[in-house]
DNA sequence: TCTGGGTGCTACATTATCCGTAGCACCCAA
DNA sequence: TTGGGTGCTACGGATAATGTAGCACCCAGA
């Protein structure tokens, strides 16, 4: 599948705003998690595919590809490896596990 | 599909860890576009349908069904809105606007 | 040099998910 | 009681994800 880029929606998103490329990009399965996981420092293919348990070889390559495409990770001596920018998208990411801690209690609650 | 669940993964995801069950909920298509629509005030099917161009109807009653067993959204009076923690989730979500149009720059001057 | 094991990745069949369109039930106003 | 709007479901085809097998490459040891 094609990359999505700001301005230029590809799989038919709200309204070609960046943000909906970004919601696009990201609302793929792994694609956080693959972002999550680089965050603790380069890793290699292998590493990535037991990192994310149940991943199979050739979606880890293809959202590894995507994610490439669109600059947030790169393929470095120590492995894949976060960009800049990737770092910076994960730095927005990081809240996301303080509130899930809130949202697990939250449905706890209600069983 | 079953709803995701902090701590029980239905995915597959990393590790079954909260913050993953919500890249699990998340990472599906219009997911987070629902969420960023919806924070500007209450709407109703149709209305989400039309300022999400080009989603389904099934696909985005499904979406709506996933969120709102997630207990991010509810059916109001008013059609469907986002509930207390469901805002909060986009708080976390607004800062990507942000950066999204840094992300758009940084790829301009690749091309 | 020739196993043998680890790594990175591809191929392919199966399954799940998504999309597009049609259409039904309901409400309300004319 | 007809017509139009709304909320949603059904279904067939397209697209994406999964699971498994396996190939090419490198390097270490015999």
């Amino acid at each position: 599948m094609a990359i999505p880029r700001p301005g230029k929606p590809v799989r038919g998103s709200l309204s070609g705003t960046p943000v909906m490329a970004v919601f696009d990009l990201l609302g793929r399965r792994w694609a956080m998690g693959i972002i999550w996981n680089l965050s603790r420092g380069a890793a290699s293919f292998r590493n990535l595919q037991t990192s994310c348990e149940s991943i199979s070889p050739s979606v880890l390559n293809s959202r590894l590809k995507d994610l490439r495409e669109a600059g947030l990770i790169e393929l470095t001596d120590d492995g894949y490896a976060l960009t800049a920018i990737g770092e910076e998208l994960f730095q927005l990411l990081k809240p996301f596990k303080e509130w899930s801690g809130k949202w697990a209690d939250h449905i706890d609650q209600k069983n």
